[in-house]
DNA sequence: GACCTCGTGGGGAGCAGTGGGGGGATTGGT
DNA sequence: ACCAATCCCCCCACTGCTCCCCACGAGGTC
């Protein structure tokens, strides 16, 4: 399970170091992609994997396009992780989340899979989330 | 799983360098063959394979007529990958996909397969998907 | 207080992408 | 049948970049 919010750094070159907490789950590769709300996804292989067969057979029924099967392809990146626990961050995927080169980005834990977010954009999705969970007596 | 999209340049001979990322799964010899919506396929020997063996076991239900069998044939091609990760693209499937010696080209992952496109109609393709998707949610 | 781990930064080497040239085989013409 | 020209394929060379490795500092723990 990743569960918290981490605070990093993307360094010059595009680099974001994950916590450590969550390495041994993702390594030695995972997979990055377009996350719900312009927020990065990070999975493990196998989470992935199992993913990427449900679309396959999605699109088999016709539940599914080829244009999103297409799409979701396009939009995901393969990463391996260095030897300081490091990842690229794509141009791409930092256009999509809103993140440039050396900027403050939360990495934060979800259950599944792993997000990383631009700051602010996380910090009012959380604070509407937490209100209902408040409201409805968590 | 091939995933992402790759920005490459046939070289005036019609040469076409795959990225390295696909190689290994793609060497050393694969099938160029025409894709849905006017791209190019590039499949692995045994993805080929398979997709042939049903190919024929529908022919023999009669799901599909002996034209298309015959077409699927005559538009593919077996290439090898030389000594620089480069496959031949045939005239005929460079006027499929309306791409021209020299041109800009998208290699984009597919998972099972990957896809050669004109750059402006991948594009659009993708960015219709990509749409759908944040619309519908992954 | 010291050691170890984690986050951050930078530099260098290996490789990926691109272009060009040479040799061999095939085809056509004499 | 022999020669020549052309096309194709394979090999070689270069350049920019990416990835990997090394190095440092801060914070936490024992």
């Amino acid at each position: 399970m990743f569960v918290g919010v981490h605070e990093r750094q993307l360094d010059p070159k595009g680099r974001l170091a994950l916590p450590a907490a969550f390495r041994p789950r993702l390594e030695p590769r995972c997979y990055l992609s377009f996350g719900r709300d312009k927020c990065i996804d990070v999975m493990t292989a196998e989470a992935f994997e199992t993913d990427v067969a449900q679309v396959l057979e999605k699109v088999r029924t016709g539940e599914m396009s080829q244009e999103q099967r297409r799409a979701l392809a396009a939009n995901t990146v393969e990463v391996t992780i260095d030897a300081q626990g490091r990842v690229n961050i794509d141009e791409k995927l930092r256009a999509y989340a809103g993140i440039s080169l050396g900027a403050k980005v939360v990495v934060a834990g979800s259950f599944d899979r792993v997000e990383i977010w631009e700051p602010e954009r996380h910090e009012r999705t959380i604070s509407a989330g937490t209100e209902k969970i408040a409201g409805a007596g968590a």
